[in-house]
DNA sequence: TCTATATCACCC
DNA sequence: AAACGGGTGATATAGA
């Protein structure tokens, strides 16, 4: 990587900050700032006050200047808060080393104590770091000796980058990193963002979660007796089965199978088995505790991007509204005078396979918009007039040959799924086979490519590192994968960068957010960007979009989710009348 | 009583 | 060895 272009200089930053007034879900705030330029070797530190006096970063963040950080997108939050315009260029070295590492995780984690281990650099023991952090999230006032402190420790973490880059430069294909470290600003315009949350109903549900469990186990438990209190007890269930003489499947280690499908099993058989499958699926758990929403009633959270072997975002399903069950996005409202819009790539995979693959065929199925009726179809096992509503059933079986092949699934799984025969499933997986002949050898290909020469790459080189004993369901599956999660990078970036409001990046999907009056157009701008980041990964093939609106003073509501939302409020509302009077 | 593991539920 | 890709997280139970 060259980096005497860069005549404005190299700038390593790091940032120390806490959220504000200590919420969860709020911004962050910044505490202190260290900068060191790498040409000149000169480092300077700020404390918050004279952060505040800035109107701008106190080094060039314009196109000749390359900033550099370790998980960037923390950096530029603390941008964000102070109203700073955002660096150009950015190199996040967290990015770079999770690629150099990915597949092979690094003895001391993908931190900066672990990419300074990896590289042979010496590095604060990590019970100091953990002593530090904690100094800083306790918010002051810290003393001028504790002040110094931090500053030091932040320093410490800046030397530490300014060791670290010329280590990991050999390794760095810049175009592409910077490619990466532009995803990074769009993280932290997203984190900025974040979804509006209906805090009151958020807190209804917390507040009245037990009293419903208990109403519902009260209701049909009695039938059973197998809860202590709201806890299931499998030998209390064993008991049962012996006494009703019902048999029931057990798992390989010998214990039952107490998984919702044996449930649903069982229940086609044992009739009186239903009314437990139900309130078992109903009691599983809220997990809306750790929800972060901030003081503004806005869920933001840290995406961890990169943090899947793919190069997917993992934020955590506790502190993120769309990790828990479905029917807890009813959560998520407008603002009063706007609009949401949840817009996601029409079966996007199946497109990523098609195109990359260059199986014209399959590029067929996709753009006739209706891929699964395609493929059935092209197999000639319905008729060309078949539609949704005619073959309604064979359109199933052919869409779920579709996921099972995406996933790797064979042909026990696939019949188990459809409830079919295992002659049907491998029937439905052969006329995958046939029908999509480029596709498969193309397949074929990436489990060769990584057996030979030890790894697999994306479009932009986003790479995993096989060693032999990976299975080659993830070999086969990583390029739809990881290609998906570029797309997705690029559609982050261009909406961003295009001035789009955007709540959150859901693996295939985005939410986004405007004014009202402006919602319609900027769906349709969104969309055609969409488009766009599909044509740069796919060489040209495009893909479709469906989109969601929702107006305030509507909630989002995912159609997965309408019953379970509509029971849970339904109890809430019985459970409040008697106190109605006090209030 | 605390921790580790297995199992399960949920998301795309 | 398993045979559904990529994940996070809660809970029940077994074991220290």
């Amino acid at each position: 990587m060259p980096l005497s272009k860069y005549s404005n200089g190299i700038w390593l930053v790091d940032f120390e900050f806490h959220p504000e007034r200590g919420v969860e879900g709020n911004r962050p705030h910044p505490v202190c700032l260290v900068t060191h330029e790498l040409v000149s070797g000169v480092t300077t530190r700020f404390w918050r006050d004279a952060l505040l006096q800035m109107k701008h970063a106190p080094f060039p963040t314009d196109t000749d200047s390359l900033c550099v950080a370790y998980f960037a997108s923390a950096e530029i939050d603390c941008f964000l808060s102070l109203g700073w315009p955002i660096p150009v260029n950015l190199l996040d070295l967290y990015v770079e080393f999770r690629n150099l590492t990915n597949g092979k995780p690094p003895a001391f984690g993908a931190g900066l104590l672990g990419a300074m281990q990896y590289f042979g650099l010496p590095f604060l023991e990590s019970d100091q770091k953990t002593a530090m952090r904690d100094l800083i999230l306790s918010r002051g006032p810290w003393s001028v000796a504790n002040q110094e402190k931090i500053l030091e420790y932040c320093e410490s973490d800046v030397i530490a980058l300014s060791k670290l880059l010329p280590k990991m430069l050999p390794y760095i294909d810049t175009p592409r990193a910077l490619l990466r470290g532009r995803y990074m600003k769009a993280v932290s315009a997203m984190q900025n963002t974040g979804v509006p949350i209906d805090k009151e109903t958020l807190c209804l549900f917390i507040e009245y979660w037990e009293r419903i469990q208990d109403h519902l186990i009260a209701d049909i438990d009695q039938a059973y007796g197998v809860f202590d209190g709201r806890t299931f007890k499998r030998d209390r269930w064993e008991n049962y089965l012996i006494q009703n003489s019902i048999p029931w499947p057990r798992l390989e280690s010998g214990a039952l199978d107490l998984s919702d499908n044996a449930f649903r099993q069982q229940s086609k058989i044992y009739p009186c088995i239903a009314p437990m499958r139900e309130l078992r699926a109903s009691l599983s758990e809220l997990r809306l505790n750790g929800l972060k929403v901030g003081d503004d009633d806005r869920n933001r959270c840290l995406l961890s991007p990169f943090r899947a072997r793919t190069g997917r975002n993992q934020p955590s399903n506790t502190s993120f509204i769309f990790g828990p069950s479905v029917w807890l996005r009813g959560l998520i409202k407008p603002e009063p005078g706007y609009g949401l819009a949840y817009i996601d790539w029409s079966q996007q995979e199946f497109g990523i396979a098609a195109a990359l693959s260059g199986d014209e065929v399959m590029k067929q199925a996709y753009l006739s918009g209706d891929p699964y009726l395609a493929f059935a179809k092209q197999a000639g096992a319905v008729p060309q007039n078949a539609t949704k509503m005619t073959h309604k059933a064979e359109r199933e079986q052919f869409k779920q040959c579709v996921l099972a092949v995406q996933y790797g699934m064979g042909e026990e799984s696939l019949a188990a799924k459809i409830n079919q025969p295992v002659a049907r499933a491998r029937q439905l997986l052969c006329l995958h086979k046939q029908t999509y002949k480029t596709f498969w050898r193309w397949s074929d290909s990436a489990v060769d490519e990584a057996l030979l020469n030890g790894r697999l790459w994306s479009v932009f080189d986003w790479q995993i590192l096989v060693d032999q004993n990976i299975n080659a369901r993830s070999l086969r599956n990583f390029p739809m994968q990881a290609n998906g999660a570029e797309m997705l990078r690029i559609a982050c970036i261009l909406l961003v960068e295009a001035g789009i409001r955007v709540c959150a990046p859901v693996h295939d999907a985005l939410l986004i957010e405007a004014p009202l009056d402006q919602l319609d157009e900027t769906v349709v701008r969104a969309q055609a960007l969409m488009r766009k980041a599909s044509r740069i990964v796919l060489d040209g093939f495009e893909l479709g979009s469906d989109a969601k609106l929702i107006a305030y003073p509507d909630r989002y509501m995912d159609e997965r989710g309408t019953r379970m939302w509509d029971a849970v409020t339904a109890i809430i509302q019985s459970q409040m009348q008697p106190m109605a009077p006090s209030q």
